[in-house]
DNA sequence: CACTTAATGCACTAACCAGTTACTTCTTTA
DNA sequence: TAAAGAAGTAACTGGTTAGTGCATTAAGTG
């Protein structure tokens, strides 16, 4: 095997992966109409030629850059191990982590609101998001059922509903940054107004779920 | 004056109002970025060249479709007289109601989106809008604190955190049924599943609010 | 009925943009 | 080291699209 040579002047794996990132970034800032595949090859220091010669064209690209956001936060998820948590805290870091998650990575949400602009028709051919989705409502489904046990929390919730919620109340917020800034006449993305939000999001949830 | 004529060869207003409506359903459909300016001139039978004649251009057109659809839904909220219920009942009309202008009005959500990914910069120079949205946030403040006389509702609640919270546990939902509908591998659109959600956010919502 | 003003239609253009063709340069390996 | 194939480049193309110039036609007015 060849070492790891910092500047190699030929490395599919990695023009590839500015390829992908630079696509994030463009796909993120304009959505899939508005994203420039001439934009994408420039800020990926990549001939355009690549673009086609490495994923097929623009929907291509936009179809593996979807798969690659719902994976990652799939994958950040699980190693929350909520398990390990009492009910009421599990519950409240998942809140937590998915305000933080989308506040961190906000292409996740561009990304998504894009994709639903287009019916899904590109996530639609990737089986392994559905299968990805299971294990999350599986997440939740287990905190609800030892909080039930423990008497923490009521029965009867539908888990998908609860995550649904979770989601909700911080992507909400957070796609709505600039039309909402404008309307309430105040700066939503400010540090203490995002502390605001975030414990009313816990005490909304938490609230919703409590005997 | 002159009496209306059902075939009147020309007519500016109407003219004016079909290019509107059919505006509004294009960057609906498609966002302003992937909105076609023929297709809005030929779904409004119109030329073309009234759509610059009429709004300059564009995007002069899109500012105009988002000040209506904002104008709309709170000119349907004002006539609620939410004033005239008990408290909770109040909230709960306001969540149900809410729920049901973006289930019928589905451009409006889009039309939000993308706006935001605009940055909101074509409402920005619409000052009625803000003014409009005091309306709402007061209108929630009210319910609230008669809540708080009654004893029915606990003390402390920010009014801006729950109408957003308000229009977010719907707004998600919703905007993104495909993705939703795909992932959580269930119609997320069929009637008994927004049935379902309706219930579900109606609960979430009062769990917030009571002492 | 003239005459003015506003509404409408057609054909054009300048810019843009996804995707391709034809080519050069580098890397690997037999 | 020579051949093969993979990585990379630049210039181009065909189609599309927002916006316009100019002519025409209808409606309102004195």
């Amino acid at each position: 095997m060849a070492e790891e040579k910092k500047a190699k002047k030929r490395d599919a794996e990695a023009t590839k992966a500015r390829i992908l990132q630079a696509a994030k970034r463009e796909f993120a800032k304009h959505g899939l109409g508005g994203a420039r595949v001439d934009e994408i090859a420039d800020r990926a220091q990549a001939n355009k030629r690549m673009i086609y010669h490495y994923f097929g064209g623009k929907e291509d690209l936009f179809r593996i850059v979807l798969e690659e956001a719902y994976l990652g936060i799939r994958s950040a998820e699980k190693k929350l191990d909520l398990d390990a948590l009492p009910p009421s805290e599990a519950l409240e870091s998942l809140v937590r982590f998915t305000w933080n998650y989308y506040l961190k990575n906000p292409e996740f949400i561009t990304l998504v609101n894009s994709e639903n602009l287009h019916r899904a028709k590109h996530i639609k051919t990737l089986p392994s998001l559905p299968n990805a989705m299971r294990g999350l409502v599986g997440m939740v489904e287990n905190i609800l059922k030892r909080g039930e046990d423990s008497g923490e929390f009521r029965k009867g919730i539908d888990a998908a509903q609860l995550n649904i919620t979770i989601a909700a109340i911080g992507y909400y917020y957070l796609t709505n940054r600039y039309t909402g800034s404008f309307l309430f006449e105040r700066n939503l993305m400010e540090k203490e107004a995002l502390e605001d939000r975030l414990a009313f999001n816990v005490e909304t949830i938490l609230r919703l779920v409590r005997s």
